[in-house]
DNA sequence: TGCTAACCGAGACGGTACGTCCCGTCTTGCG
DNA sequence: CGCAAGACGGGACGTACCGTCTCGGTTAGCA
């Protein structure tokens, strides 16, 4: 009946969102300066986000829709693939600061938290998901018996990379390197094997594409 | 010459951070609220903390140190144990929001960076080296050969455990259960071997592997 | 176009600055006590008076613009009617205070300076005036001839009345009594008429003094 | 037995006063500024002074003791000389905010007020009793027949003086200049003649209107 | 095609916490 | 044992944002 709400204004406001998160970080990101940016009434800013917290996981939720999995023709190698992408992600500031003030607001907010698993955590997912079944699709794994233990161990495996890159680049400080990433690399490998493998024996050589 | 700074201050207020941590979280706590619970000026509190990143980060290290390795007569077991002490930290409200709060803040701030480095991580790293040395002991492990390597990949196994178990519970949120545990340990395991190894399969599973 | 200033604001701020000044004289009044009192946020108070000292001048204002001047019969008693009032509004204590200080704040700042002659100076400067007519009406001085001349005298007259009983009662802090009203009325009427009367000898001492 | 004060230190304090007061004004000295400026610590500042005000009615009264009177041959020249003098003295920013702060401050303290009568007042009053007395040797002036009557015509003139000028130039913020001090002599003379007239009625009483 | 309700921008409002400044007092160790 | 140095508990400052609440002015869709 009455006049719906503008979605131009909401363009504008994810986008300034970004760019004031580019200019100024998290901290200094204020609903007031928002809107001021968007050139939006800070009232029209609250009709759609409560808080500065959902604001930013849909503003942040479409870089990380940027990353992708190209073939690169082994396991070890896409693997490296993505390790680096996401470490690239994370290089940006405004990406690093963000998504970890967003986890800690999550803590105390279940609202924010799954707002988080839809837009970042489940969509990011497809990666480990289109990994495996690629490696499959090769004979590097062995194809899941039970979907339900496949959706397990992709979700294992979303944890150790995501969790360690990340721990890596903003806990630990140190740099996701060449040296790093092939290490990590080894060190997933194997173990992925051996989770999937279920007792059967993986030297990386010998046997490798025996099945 | 002049009057030394009190160190009896500087134990009623970090006491007084943590109390205050429990009760209101991370985001409901002030400068102020601290300074009254610990019978201090705010003036007292800024001479030694710049910020309440900082102030929070020494008040949440001594629950940290907390964390002990106790003999479970395995590596595995070793892990699994960590993992669960660990994640029965994370579980904390107060330590959930000040860590990633903390980690947040610090994308922003080298001189929190540094902190962080000093106060956790280099502190909980001790964790992963009194395991490897034990396991060594035990014979489930290689020597190193090479310090320099030996120290890297300590960083590496601690930012792949610390990171994983966050990732899951406060990102992810999902449940650091035994069936996560034991999966988690099994990828760690072999991987660990294999990242020891140089190629060399592990000792104990020698014969096993080569059948 | 946006919400205008609430007027209502603006009385109960001024109101309560009045009722403090009383309580906790200038020196213990704060924006703070100021805001709270009146039911109103410290930043309506700034938005409106950049100072503790422009908010007391306007708040003191409405206390002088009590003053009348009750016509006595002749100028002799309206100078010491006008005289007596001045001296009574003096011997409240925060008036006292509040015009001293903030004559003193407004050495250092124009702005302050500008609003306390608009506030004070110019609003009381009507009793002089209105004295003057009177007399010159009773006969008692000559009639202006020149406007500009008119203002200058009734500057002056302002300053010496007000000069002198604010000297008297808070430099020299001595009564504004009965005698010293007289002694001063005697000083003042003589000049006044000597002054007006641009070399005119006064009507009722012409021969006196001459001969 | 012990160490005495030193008095080194008093003048060094007196000194800093002064030229601190210059450079930052009354509202932007503090006891600390000061003992900083002196080389002393803040406790010896306090051992002599208790406050702010009593320590700059101190520093400010040597400059007021620099004010004279010579003798400019007719009491309406030394008159204006005075003027012009105390006008020049209350042109420097320092003594004029120090000034009225001191006394906003006294009034609500009878100890400083007392501290200014002696230091400020009393002194200077001199300069009323030796305008008067020079006066009458001339015979401009009626020898007075009663001392305490001359004492008390003394400070009546005293707080017209000062307290027209301090009005005019602080309050009114209007100048001192050579037509205003003519007009404020003329004024003054005559009153004073008449008040002078000894033994005389005043004029409000005897040949009042015309009689 | 005009009514009218929901929308919009602007920005004032009552609040909370901030980090700073200065207060006046209290150690501390040098001379 | 007086002093400088400066840390201490405390209180007010003026600012920045918060999230809510008027304000008129502007659409959009039903009548």
């Amino acid at each position: 009946m009455a006049r719906p709400r503008s979605s131009t204004a909401d363009q504008a406001i994810l986008a300034a969102t970004r760019a004031a998160l580019v200019e100024v970080g998290w901290s200094g990101l204020t609903m007031g300066e928002v809107a001021r940016r968007a050139g939006v009434a800070k009232t029209t800013l609250y009709r759609r986000w409560t808080s500065k917290s959902e604001l930013v996981v849909d503003a942040v939720a479409v870089i990380f829709d940027q990353l992708a999995l190209p073939d690169r023709g082994s396991l070890a190698d896409d693997i490296q693939e993505v390790v680096a992408s996401f470490a690239a992600l994370l290089e940006q500031p405004e990406t690093q600061t963000s998504l970890m003030a967003v986890v800690s607001e999550a803590t105390r907010d279940e609202r924010l938290r799954e707002r988080i698993r839809e837009a970042l955590v489940e969509r990011q997912k497809r990666l480990v998901v289109a990994g495996r079944a690629r490696a499959q699709e090769r004979g590097e794994l062995p194809v899941d018996q039970d979907p339900d233990t496949a959706r397990r161990h992709a979700d294992l495996i979303f944890d150790v990379i995501a969790g360690a890159v990340v721990h890596r680049s903003l806990v630990s400080a140190g740099p996701v390197d060449e040296e790093w990433r092939t290490a990590f690399t080894t060190l997933l490998l194997r173990g992925l094997e051996e989770l999937s493998g279920s007792g059967k024996p993986g030297p990386d050589e010998g046997a490798e594409q025996e099945g």
